[in-house]
DNA sequence: CTGTATCCCATACGATACTG
DNA sequence: CAGTATCGTATGGGATACAG
């Protein structure tokens, strides 16, 4: 038995110290905000987001798509049970409490951009 | 030379392919915002930031530190020339435009802790 | 069209010991 | 007090080929 542990914070398994933290732990990493970013318009094919994202490979899209759908941020919808599929990717209600603040990330992308580029 | 190069945002030398992935590549990570979280209030001392996140190595926060403040978003101000040293960090004005987008990050983490805790 | 499988590499991060 | 040095591991992510 551990003295003194931290009080940490619990979601889907894994822990946290902070809340902030949370946050970057579900959104984090080098796709998933711009994944949800392009999502905030509206539902996309699988085919679309790799046009939206051209420098992502077929195999980090996957694996990010999976893990959004994991944590309940976006629904998959298969239309056809045999090839050629077509998949439709869309924010379920929780995802889409993150829309402000997905929107905030980019606008300060944007604002550093204008006023700090280098 | 490559064809149809997508285009791609340019800040402090790397390269990002949208404005959503422009912040996240300097906020991003395991402990930045958790760092800039804590700085919100004011000046801290690093062993008070050691305190406040006593999860985090020695080596991580020095390196997640020094990051920051090459990125222009904390200052880093020594007052003594001999040890024992103090030094104290503290927000930048380009890192207090991050304030209320790290607030929102914050308060998306309780958010899902209120209303999605499993 | 929408993915998986396989392989590999770079980087982030942790543990611990040590220093000005 | 405020870090570095060193080493080891885990994860993220890329390249390419292939499958349902």
């Amino acid at each position: 038995m551990k003295e003194s542990a931290p009080r940490m914070l619990k979601f889907k398994g894994k822990e946290y110290p902070c809340c902030a933290s949370l946050t970057m732990g579900i959104i984090g990493g080098k796709w998933k905000t711009v994944i949800l970013f392009h999502l905030l318009e509206g539902t996309l094919r699988y085919s679309e987001l790799r046009k939206e994202m051209p420098t992502v490979t077929e195999r980090t899209l996957s694996l990010q798509l999976k893990a959004l759908e994991e944590d309940g941020l976006i629904n998959r919808k298969v239309y056809t049970s045999k090839p050629p599929l077509k998949v439709e990717y869309s924010l379920t209600d929780f995802g889409k409490t993150l829309t402000p603040l997905i929107q905030s990330i980019a606008n300060w992308g944007d604002f550093v951009l204008e006023n700090y580029a280098d």
